[in-house]
DNA sequence: CGGGATCCATTCCGATACTG
DNA sequence: CAGTATCGGAATGGATCCCG
């Protein structure tokens, strides 16, 4: 459900795809829009590496071996495209590309990063409920 | 999501540096793994209607009416296995069940909710960078 | 009423090979 | 170095029917 038409074109995988639930009231869908696109496996992981500074997409290679290079791609045009990282290519012979958070991406990154300390601090909590619920009698 | 994660290289790579993951917990999948379940299509919209306040089954079937009621077992079991959401029966003539917040539900719901607002405040900045940059050349 | 069990379409993601 | 292109398996989510 978007507030507006989805084209969603989505990185590599799909020439271009567009999937449309007409608005509905309740799911103020730009919000969980937000949400599900950093819940992707690697968003995160790349938000929290480029807070720190900026990388070439070398680095990032070697700071998160096992991230495929294709999901590198991939996640990083995902989060160039909403406006939290940016991209500059320097022309050098071989070509060096590097990944910076924008103002936006650090905005984000705010009550981003509060969330991430809730789940450092809870998740043993959170795996205690898990074996809790696990283990009950069917 | 999430299978292992860079844990393994420690283990697997002794000639060359360790790189200094501590600061960056990449290898603390918990994190990841929290965020990635609530990344769901239906968590967050589940959480926000609970945050209010209990409600039944039915009642939120209504309430979110294109989740499919599969989705909506399988959402709200998830939230209880992690200990977010409490789930009681009433066994009256029709069984009714009630879903209510835990209080690990309502610390998290705190740095959550942040983060919808700032999703809420900042979406129509995303939808203009998603514009700008699908609108680019190549 | 509150689910469970199936079946099926879509999407995500990893492995591999190739390129300017 | 920093990507593309392609394939295939795994996971996600919707539709439908059934059941106490």
């Amino acid at each position: 459900m978007g507030t507006s038409t989805v084209v969603n074109l989505r990185s590599m995988d799909p020439p271009l795809r567009d999937v449309d639930l007409s608005n509905l009231d309740f799911g103020n869908c730009p919000v969980r829009d937000l949400i599900s696109q950093i819940g992707g496996k690697w968003s995160v992981l790349l938000l929290e590496t480029l807070a720190k500074r900026s990388y070439r997409f070398g680095e990032l290679r070697r700071l998160v071996p096992d991230i495929s290079q294709r999901m590198l791609t991939q996640t990083l045009r995902d989060l160039q495209r909403d406006g939290y990282v940016d991209r500059e290519v320097f022309p050098t012979k071989p070509p060096s590309v590097e990944y910076r958070m924008t103002e936006l991406g650090r905005s984000l990154y705010v009550p981003l990063a509060q969330l991430l300390n809730w789940a450092e601090a809870n998740h043993e909590a959170v795996r205690a409920a898990r074996i809790r619920f696990d283990q009950l009698p069917d």
